[in-house]
DNA sequence: TATCCACCGGAAGATATGGGTC
DNA sequence: GACCCATATCTTCCGGTGGATA
């Protein structure tokens, strides 16, 4: 862009740099930080470091199962004892690895084996670059003086030659697992023998285990749990992370003890606890000075609403900061605070209801119409009904109702929608159901869609259905 | 008290897709 | 190219369900 008669050339940003930046280090309020401490979580953490303390004498610990509500510190205390564990271990050369996979994102046996498989052959391949190295150098030395080989492991030449090929032989050997394509059982003998390739005391941490569970059953930890029986240079231990306290009573009984063999409950925050971490992490996210007193307490009293969140209460103090820098204020004020909550809120209506399946999007449409038009209590028989109109007039294929009423428990789950089962007697049972979203910011993220963008002229028709 | 309504929701299987192996 | 495997999506079938009503 081109400014005229020679003014000044201010570029697009040097206005937004221009303003003193409120924040020293926003990274820490982010839910990826991991934070060296971790108040109000000495007790948990202690108990986790006592369990796992015995991968470090090469021993196997006992696997642990975490429960807590969201944002109550599991995930932070967790990864914070494994950084613990691998720096020790390092410190003490003791073969020692803790890997940490997200059972929302990998949510299926194959997957779970498949990214576990992928990750030891790479960690393998790189010991066997490292070795391959050294023993070519030494095979340099040993061919411009013979004694070089003299107390080692190498009595000739030849042997030295012959690991050289052996190690190139393994690294060959070893390759990656696609992410579809083999059976299971080959995906998990690839991840049997690259673990087992050296001696090593590994941690499995399955964060959300419960979904992984929900989805595909429990072979995978059952999988999991009987391998150091059969593994001869490795052990294994499994730390279970879940946000639902009764996920164990779907788990086969010779799982559940396995797994559940020390168990670490983490209570939500209460409003004073909240204060303390918002205070200790505010400390080092803002400039100083650049919060007002109730700031904080606000943050904390929001998030202890919602069961004592922390991972919500950095949420909420980060945006209040972003919303005070984008305004250009110099400190951020309780308004602030109010106005991030609000955003928040919306911004959670579009990131769930964006990504949804087109028919998931027809579905909640037809929710939407029923409660605009004064539809108290709408059933899933109206739902559907309205949803095959939406979809005859914007060409998509019907699904049977027996599918609609899955898509409307999905979008139960998600907190879209709050539906209930409820008997109406001889008028039969069905799902009552209405909306937890706001009607037009839903609406609007609706009709975003481009595949979605004739059903604004459907509406009409589904408008005489009312007038009818 | 038996009947009935309008679904619910589990189970099984079909179909499609995307990938690999031989 | 035929076949195998995992996964997602969807259909079909069918046994509940529970409170109003006859």
């Amino acid at each position: 862009m081109v400014l005229d008669d020679g003014e000044e050339n201010q570029g697009l940003f040097d206005d937004l740099l221009s303003g003193e930046p409120i924040f020293e280090n926003k990274e820490v309020l982010r839910p990826s930080y991991t934070p060296h401490e971790l108040p109000h979580r000495n007790d948990q953490i202690n108990r986790m470091a006592t369990i796992l303390v015995s991968a470090l004498r090469g021993e196997t610990p006992s696997n642990i199962l975490i429960y807590g509500k969201t944002g109550t510190g599991k995930t932070a205390s967790a990864k914070f004892v494994s950084q613990e564990l691998e720096s020790t271990s390092q410190k003490y050369d003791v073969p020692c690895e803790v890997e940490y996979i997200n059972c929302e994102v990998t949510d299926t046996q194959y997957r779970v084996l498949a990214q576990l498989a992928n990750t030891f052959i790479e960690k393998n391949q790189r010991i066997i670059a490292n070795r391959l190295d050294h023993y070519r150098d030494r095979r340099s030395a040993a061919i411009d003086d013979p004694t070089v080989l003299t107390d080692t492991e190498f009595e000739t030449l030849d042997d030295l030659d012959d690991r050289i090929d052996e190690l190139e032989a393994d690294a060959e050997e070893m390759e990656e697992v696609p992410m579809t394509g083999w059976p299971t059982d080959r995906v998990y003998s690839t991840f049997f023998e690259a673990v087992d390739y050296h001696e090593r005391v590994v941690v499995i941490m399955l964060d959300e285990i419960d979904k992984l569970v929900e989805k595909s059953g429990d072979d995978t930890l059952y999988n999991l749990s009987r391998m150091n029986s059969e593994l001869d240079r490795s052990r294994i231990s499994i730390m279970g992370i879940s946000n639902d306290l009764k996920f164990t009573d779907f788990l086969d009984p010779r799982v559940k003890s396995s797994l559940g063999e020390e168990e670490i409950v983490f209570p939500p925050y209460d409003a004073n606890q909240l204060r303390d971490i918002l205070q200790h992490r505010a400390d080092i996210a803002f400039k100083q000075d650049a919060l007002t007193d109730d700031v904080i307490p606000l943050c904390a009293a929001f998030a202890a609403q919602e069961h004592g969140d922390a991972r919500r209460a950095l949420d909420l103090l980060r945006t209040a900061g972003e919303l005070a820098e984008r305004s250009q204020a110099e400190i951020v004020a309780e308004k602030h605070v109010r106005q991030a909550q609000d955003k928040i809120e919306l911004d959670r209506v579009v990131e769930v209801v964006r990504p949804l399946p087109t028919q998931s999007k027809i579905v909640l449409f037809a929710v939407i119409l029923l409660e605009k038009n004064g539809v108290h209590n709408i059933n899933t028989g109206e739902v559907f009904n309205i949803y095959k109109r939406l979809c005859e007039e914007i060409d998509a294929d019907v699904l049977t109702q027996r599918r609609v009423t899955d898509l409307i428990s999905e979008l139960d789950m998600l907190g879209i929608v709050n539906a209930v089962v409820v008997s109406k007697g001889r008028y039969g049972r069905t799902k009552e159901m209405g909306l937890s979203v706001p009607v037009e910011e839903t609406e609007a993220v609706l009709l975003s869609d481009s595949r979605l963008g004739d059903i604004e002229n459907a509406q009409p028709f589904v408008q005489a259905r009312f007038d009818n």
